[in-house]
DNA sequence: TTTTAGCACTCTTTGTATTTGATTGCTAAC
DNA sequence: GTTAGCAATCAAATACAAAGAGTGCTAAAA
């Protein structure tokens, strides 16, 4: 579709502006690319690009913009995706290695790693508790008022939440609790928890509406809440010159207090392990003046969280991209 | 110290100011407050207040601003603190009556009711682990490899920790160690773990280095780490006329994202529920554009969680430091 | 046919005056 | 003690000019 100069004229011009922020002209392309050509051809290739839509001007007599289409370009054919350095490298291989425990921690340590290693602000989010089954439950006696329980799902991902009761229950009671819930329970989604359930553990057991009301009451509350969101680098975005406007800086910091907003662009990633979306091709409005990559973590077909980078278009998709990818062969490592 | 009328003026420019954002002028000031005086007499009282220190120009011929002297005269003196409306108590009530199962859990939601309430941004912290007494340690084994450490405290916190084993260990192994473990450390201050009772674990019991290790070493780490801040309603500040300048809300952002200063902050309250520090007040070089208003929550003289209110020198003291008052009030009642 | 030199044209950026309007401080009168 | 009145001050808005960067296009060179 492109000939050879065209693709290496706008993957310049992508990158220069990537680093420059500043529209890039047909002479700064010529010194920093050592082009053997003169300023006046590569006016002309600019040209036919900005023709087919893939660089735009500022105004008639600026340099040029790569466009959406032409950052889309970019990311499908010519970006590198091993720009990554040996600091780089050492620097995630260790934060990596460190020992989590639980594999919330590891998908917020992942996106705290990409987000120091890119300099873009990163939110992430756990395996979505509700499309897990539940491994075990197990039950312990604090004192005779309040109970934990402890929920540990098919991906090791381990829930605990306080039951408060308002008469006394003795360590028997919980044992035959535990056994009860458990039978009924085990391996099932964790949306089992439902009515049905309620009036058969009436049934099967004598204790009281007082003592089975809260337990599933509190379970089901800490299986529906909302996954916790996590959020690392915002305030790196104030060092972009884009958000010396004020109001994109505003815009910003609004798209990150909407939970809503960041966890539907987490949920919606394909079945890519990355997906890139550049301005108008995310679905939501308030994110089509920046750039999302999303980075959805797996082992085997089981999901085990998400993390995305919400950045400006003019994002280093090359950094960005080659930092995931060495991220994701880590992590199949481990 | 200063007569009626020019406690009035304060009082008037301070209200004023911290409506509109704007240098408050004499004749401004008439208007709005219906004083029976020329707009001559208040420019006369200004420069009084101005030469005590009490007032600032932006410039020769603007209006006035309060100084931080004169917001300190103003918190201290002049301050009405039952500026709250039905609603707002109506909404705060509400806010503070669903049920919270943990303390920590209480920190956040007050934190986040009162930045509901103010539109400031709150950051609050939950009651220090480290100065709090061991009430009880449960273990509980999830698999042979695994163990769950739940630690309550004498402030009814709960801490829990997943524990792995590098060798199996069984149900009776694990009771052992519980009641060792609370022999040990009941009712001490959670930073007893250390070298002494490590060995003195080693002797009474038998049991490998590889067992008794990683609990020791999960617990202190749970128990060494920090204290986790929670923030709410950072977006707020952009609607802030002051943020309008990049720097101060850059210089805002870089704040928040400062742990340790906000912590810092957080801790360093007086004996008072409520500290106010205005602008060059703060210990902090980074704050001192800031003013920042300190709620330790206390039941008894046991500490429950510190929330603090980041916002500018032209702070609502007023209505923050009634929605304060009424929210320790309503919490004393809990 | 492809490339390039050269130049008119466009538009932003920067700098400089000029004007307008709000507000004060001070003086003299009430 | 209070106030009317007025010169002085300064920020903010407006207007204009000059400089500079970059393009598009034409015609010539390769």
């Amino acid at each position: 579709m492109l000939n050879d100069r065209k693709k290496r004229v706008l993957q310049a011009i992508v990158e220069e502006y990537v680093n420059t922020a500043e529209p890039v002209s047909s002479k700064a392309l010529i010194e920093k690319e050592h082009l053997q050509y003169s300023s006046a051809t590569i006016r002309n290739e600019m040209a036919d690009l900005e023709k087919i839509g893939f660089l735009e001007k500022t105004h008639t007599s600026s340099g040029r913009i790569p466009s959406e289409k032409g950052y889309r370009y970019y990311v499908d054919e010519l970006l590198k995706d091993d720009n990554i350095s040996m600091e780089e490298i050492k620097y995630i291989s260790e934060k990596l290695e460190t020992k989590v425990n639980e594999i919330e921690d590891l998908t917020k340590v992942t996106a705290s790693t990409i987000s120091e290693v890119t300099h873009y602000t990163t939110v992430s989010i756990g395996p979505k508790t509700k499309t897990q089954l539940i491994k075990e439950l197990k039950f312990v006696l604090i004192n005779p008022r309040m109970m934990l329980a402890i929920i540990i799902t098919n991906t090791e991902m381990i829930k605990e939440t306080i039951i408060k009761f308002e008469e006394d229950i003795n360590e028997k009671q919980v044992e035959t609790m535990n056994y009860m819930f458990n039978q009924k329970l085990k391996n099932q989604p964790l949306e089992t928890i439902d009515r049905p359930l309620e009036e058969y553990l009436y049934d099967e057991m004598s204790y009281s509406v007082k003592v089975i009301k809260p337990i599933i009451e509190q379970i089901k509350k800490v299986l529906e809440q909302e996954d916790q969101l996590y959020l690392k680098g915002a305030n790196n975005a104030f060092d972009l010159p884009e958000f010396n406007s004020l109001e994109v800086a505003k815009n910003f910091i609004n798209v990150l207090d909407r939970k809503d907003l960041v966890e539907d662009v987490l949920e919606s990633g394909l079945a890519e392990d990355i997906n890139v979306y550049i301005g108008e091709e995310n679905q939501k409005e308030e994110l089509k003046d920046f750039s999302v990559v999303t980075f959805r973590h797996k082992i085997g077909n089981k999901d085990m969280g998400t993390i995305g980078i919400i950045g400006p278009k003019r994002m280093d998709y090359s950094k960005v991209i080659s930092v995931m990818k060495y991220i994701n062969k880590k992590l199949k490592d481990l």
